[in-house]
RNA sequence: GGAGGGUUGGCCGAGCGGACGAAGGCAGCGGUCUUGAAAACCGCCGUGCGGCGCGAGUCGUACCGGGGGUUCGAAUCCCCCACCCUCCGCCA
């Protein structure tokens, strides 16, 4: 959410910024209208509440005999009171649904454009040459048996893979060596839970903008995570975090759940775009002034992972057009993929600024009651199955073989894979 | 799944219809004392929303797990929900 007091403070600088994401101005006016009508009504319901107040307290006071009458005329009051508590309670609601749909406000040097205007702002390794056409990933892990999309599909359905043998080992080995960085860097590991809250949901932005892209539970309890960005964002839920302990850092690993709705015929081949995939991903809780520079630490740990793996990939500013809700700016590597020859995402981290923490109310303690919302990041360290195609693929050999990269050999325990 | 007991401020814990934002303790912060520290003593010490103020602040209002109800008045009474604990059943 954004911060309803800068629109009323500064709408012209909220327009402004949000009209580079498609935001109409004059829906923001309608916003600004209601902001002031709900501020109105708070002042009436406060004032006659008091009055109320002061009434019921002076019956307590009274003499016994007194008291009948003064209940009479307290009483009296009622009805006027609950009438003006119940058209804020509508218009506080239209409030909250309308400022849940405003995205949050570009970073001033996030690119303008979108999807496909991204900046590129670096690139990773060189891009490997081959003296012999190359294969795709399904082609490589289905010879060597370590995947059976087949079998996914019978069981499961589209979009759906085992990982096997060789290929489960490459995951293990992969988590772990990413996780390890992370922790060189001070990220706390944690397993979350997969199933959440619809609260959960809404309090990281995914809800109500995203509802179309959720599995839920069949009793419709729980949402089952596309990222676990929502869980170890939601863990600071309702908190208000002292500044010694910031900034507070994880890394999470657990499966994710895509429905990949409108994305019909996209990516149909191999496990590039799945309903479930494993994911470690980086999460920062820190000081407002600290995000940027937090925001190119974690940039700076996607990229340790993927130089360690010898991976060629492209770090791209992405265009405020392609920013999701919650995102202020978001960087992404892409890998290029020899069985697309093109560059694909694996990575994206993104600084959300104080959005995701106002829905959350994750707040940092600041003297004499000047509490300021936390800055929240997340960014991915590795995505297991976009990882391994991207391995596969850029270090594969004539005889369908794979190299390992030196820094993940002590995690797999050997130098080839799929030799046989 | 069945039966019972709980949920109060950063933590512990009192309160069981009226003067309660809530006793007391611990922790924390400031001070007195001390060469320094400890101890002792004194003071301060929640959050959200809204108003006013350039500001330190100040005024109003809400919040005792969440939601609803009864009442002139609810932390206290009633209903629903969530979570925690104990016992039984089941289970990796």
């Amino acid at each position: 959410m954004i911060d309803p007091r800068l629109l009323r403070d500064d709408p012209d600088r909220v327009a402004a910024a949000l009209s580079r994401r498609g935001v109409d101005p004059a829906a923001l006016e309608q916003l600004r209208l209601l902001d002031e009508q709900r501020r109105e009504l708070i002042a009436g319901v406060d004032a006659a509440r008091a009055e109320q107040r002061t009434a019921s307290q002076a019956i307590g006071r009274a003499e016994p005999a007194d008291r009948p009458a003064l209940i009479a005329q307290a009483g009296a009051r009622k009805g006027e009171l609950a009438a003006r508590e119940q058209q804020l309670a509508r218009v506080e609601a239209d409030h909250a649904a309308a400022f849940a749909r405003v995205p949050n406000l570009p970073h001033p040097d996030a690119p303008d454009g979108v999807e496909g205007d991204g900046v590129v702002r670096g690139t990773l390794g060189q891009r490997p040459s081959f003296d012999f056409p190359p294969r795709d990933h399904v082609e490589l892990l289905e010879a060597a048996d370590a995947i059976d999309l087949a079998r996914g599909a019978k069981v499961s359905g589209a979009r759906f893979a085992y990982l096997k043998g060789e290929g489960a080992l490459l995951e293990f080995a992969l988590v772990r060596y990413a996780i390890d960085i992370a922790m060189e860097y001070g990220h706390v590991p944690v397993i979350p839970p997969v199933l959440v809250r619809e609260s959960a949901m809404y309090g990281t932005g995914f809800l109500p903008t995203d509802a179309q892209q959720l599995f839920t539970t069949r009793d419709e309890e729980y949402y089952l995570i596309g990222t676990s960005e929502v869980p170890l964002a939601a863990l600071h839920l309702d908190e208000l975090l002292d500044p010694d302990d910031l900034p507070v850092r994880y890394v999470g690993y657990s499966p994710c759940f895509r429905r990949e709705a409108g994305a019909h015929g996209k990516d149909t081949r191999g496990i590039l775009r799945v309903h479930q995939f494993e994911k470690v991903e980086l999460f920062s809780f820190v000081a407002p002034e600290d995000s940027d520079a937090e925001h190119e630490r974690i940039l700076a740990i996607e990229q340790e992972v993927f130089d360690g793996l010898q991976i060629h990939a492209q770090i791209v500013d992405i265009p405020v057009g392609d920013l999701g809700a919650s995102a202020a700016r978001k960087f992404d590597l892409e890998a290029w993929l020899p069985g697309q020859d093109a560059y694909r995402e694996i990575t994206s981290c993104s600084n959300t600024t104080d959005y995701q923490a106002r829905r959350l109310r994750t707040r940092i303690r600041v003297d004499r009651g000047n509490n300021v919302l936390a800055h929240t990041l997340n960014g991915t360290a590795l995505a297991v199955q976009r990882a391994i195609i991207a391995l596969v693929e850029q270090h594969q050999r004539e005889d369908g073989s794979v190299v390992v990269p030196a820094r993940l050999q002590p995690y797999l325990g050997r130098e080839r894979l799929f030799a046989g």
